[in-house]
DNA sequence: ATTAAGGAGGGGAAAAACCCCCTTTTTTCT
DNA sequence: AGAAAAAAGGGGGTTTTTCCCCTCCTTAAT
């Protein structure tokens, strides 16, 4: 019975040698190279090695994370699956990775044993997803409806970072070379697309949103 | 020659698991639990079982974390060493790790020789300090001169928490059973202390300490 | 030619900011 | 134990900013 390859990515040094360790100790599997982050993994390939069944992809990582080395993937080798080992939950996250590709999305903090099973399963079925891959993925489409698609204009945006400042909104209006009155326009309307009341909620929403940083 | 005991502490299982397998590989050694929070930790030694010499200790975990369980260590185990192994490189975490009595700060993202290397030092030395970790001291020296000591006070931290939202000053007072006179005098001392301008001023510093998160 | 969007603006009410002042309780210092 | 300081709560009045509604003028696209 010949082995299955596998690639691990992962910068995590310490990690990625343990878990090297541990799935070399599965019966099934091989792994084959141990590697840091997602442009390795590119010139790897652009170096002709040895393709694996399976990539263990960690998603954040220095240079080139993830969800970039699995896009590549998709377009370069897309017969090798990818299957994302991370430890973010975060809804967005595992949204970008499968839409990048990935046939599966497990925590670190797993057993082992669950490790090895996902591995067979992907290489058998082709992917394994977890209750919680598919329980997000519905959150996701349940969330789609109430998001209403809003469009902020350029100088809309402007205006907004502006706002997540201490300047009043005449001295806003003396930055962007406006009058007080269009900069009230503008106020108004992202008031009424961001459901704000005041302009706290301007500030709140563009730091949720990450439209201005810390 | 006999090994040296070591525990794991970790949530991560595949993590975990991995670096047992890892640390049981060095000839020096010898993992003798690995446990997944710091509660487990706790019981395990209310159990009156073999003491380790060596506790590598991760940071981020549930129920009771890898600071409060070193402190714990400190006072009813001291003569244990612990490591501490984690993919935090924040400051304030590194501060608080080495005053709950950490014998030195590791990454995950190392070697795993330097894990070693760092283990047998731990264990003849007594310590184990990386540059990462006498540089980060370093810069808090440093720091702690030119960072004021701001004081908020209790009612003035709940106001805070409460102008970071789309509630009017009357709403707060409203909310935190207080005349909107009080409330008033709340607004001017923190303006003054955190050197605010406007309301706005205040969310941001909030959001910028953490005191309100997102 | 009409419509939509961006820019500019007026008036007024409400909220926020900025002054000054006050009492009472609790804590801290000596 | 007693004085002083700090914390908590409240008040009056003024100015500035914010917020809301509604109008007008361009310009560019349908």
């Amino acid at each position: 019975m010949s082995k299955i390859d596998i690639i691990i990515v992962d910068d995590h040094l310490l990690f990625s040698q343990a878990l090297n360790g541990l799935v070399s100790n599965f019966e099934e599997f091989n792994v084959i190279a141990v590697l840091g982050n997602g442009k390795e993994l590119v010139n790897y390939f652009l170096q002709d090695n040895t393709k694996p069944e399976i990539i263990l992809m960690d998603i954040q990582m220095p240079i080139m994370n993830g969800i970039e080395a699995t896009q590549w993937l998709k377009e370069n080798h897309p017969e090798i699956k990818v299957l994302a080992l991370s430890m973010e939950c975060e809804e967005e996250t595992i949204l970008k990775m499968l839409h990048a590709g990935a046939k599966g999305y497990l925590l670190k903090d797993i057993h082992p044993s669950i490790l090895q099973h996902a591995l067979n399963e992907v290489s058998s079925n082709g992917f394994y997803y977890t209750e919680n891959v598919t329980s997000t993925l519905l959150n996701s489409i349940h969330k789609k409806d109430t998001t209403k698609n809003i469009f902020i204009k350029d100088r809309e945006l402007e205006f907004l970072k502006l706002a997540c400042t201490e300047r009043t909104y005449r001295e806003i209006a003396e930055v962007m070379c406006l009058s007080p009155k269009t900069i009230e326009n503008y106020r108004a309307s992202l008031f009424e697309k961001l459901e704000a009341k005041t302009r706290i909620g301007l500030v709140l929403y563009a730091i949720r949103e990450k439209i201005v940083i810390l």
